[in-house]
DNA sequence: ATGTCACAGTCCCTGTGA
């Protein structure tokens, strides 16, 4: 089973990218942030006909957050239900999992009340995962939050912004002390495994890049990973998104 | 040079968010 979390920024600007990576990949779940869509506009037909299953919570210009599969794709949740009426989180039941696509705010700048959004926002999704401890859960999504200095370029020039705060770090932490595991690092304790790279500056060239795009499963799922890699050939060519996918490839339960 | 991109509205440029 192939699992893939990607921030598209705009599944509109984004179609033609997404339909090549779901022909040439054919993963069987994609968690996706950043649809900038309303639901109307969703493509739920042109993945169908694709061999996708998809739910959508979107926001119109800014946010939205889908699931799609090849199984059903059912028992959607919008939201924490707590009245946010940002899109940035929804969960389904794909085959016996439960999954999330996850798109954490980014908190702007330490001084910001969007960053205290962001820490807020991040407990709710460790409560979240906590409750449903004993579930099988799979998480994906962009956290806008690096985990350590091995997942920032440059570490002493980060200092003081948003993604590497010791707060939202600690929010991670507690997130993963819930239930789930950080797959990437699982498999690659020592290796750089950057998501996200900015358009400016040829930062991809220079690899000037961030780890902030995480999934993240339960000790028993985790237990069946066999690889987990950054699918590079996303960040590249014509009109990428800023984020490159993560990919996860589980051995089958039986 | 804050070496870019996407969006909507002020609508073919500009302000905002990332």
């Amino acid at each position: 089973m192939k699992v893939v979390t990607w921030n598209v920024n705009s599944l509109t600007a984004r179609w033609e990218r997404v339909r090549e990576f779901l022909e040439t990949r054919q993963p069987d779940i994609v968690v996706v942030q950043e649809t900038k869509q309303n639901d109307e506009k969703f493509p739920f037909r042109a993945l169908q006909d694709l061999g996708y299953d998809s739910a959508h919570y979107g926001q119109g210009q800014w946010n939205g957050v889908a699931i799609l599969a090849r199984d059903e794709v059912s028992d959607v949740r919008r939201g924490f239900g707590d009245g946010d009426p940002e899109a940035r989180v929804i969960s389904a039941r794909v085959g016996s999992h439960r999954v999330y696509s996850c798109y954490v705010p980014n908190g702007r700048s330490l001084d910001n009340p969007h960053y205290q959004y962001k820490l807020e926002w991040l407990a709710k999704l460790r409560d979240e995962v906590a409750a449903r401890e004993g579930e099988s859960l799979i998480l994906g999504g962009d956290f806008n939050v690096a985990r350590s200095d091995l997942d920032c370029w440059d570490p002493a020039g980060w200092e003081g912004s948003t993604h590497v705060s010791p707060p939202e770090r600690l929010a991670l932490e507690e997130i993963l002390r819930a239930g789930v595991d950080d797959l990437a690092r699982l498999l690659h304790p020592d290796e750089t495994l950057y998501t996200w790279w900015d358009y400016r500056q040829g930062s991809f060239r220079r690899g000037w890049g961030l780890r902030i795009d995480y999934l993240l499963a339960d000790a028993a799922s985790a237990s069946r990973l066999l690889d987990v890699y950054v699918d590079r050939e996303t960040r590249k060519g014509e009109k990428p998104s800023d984020h490159a996918a993560l990919v996860a490839e589980f051995a089958s339960p039986d």
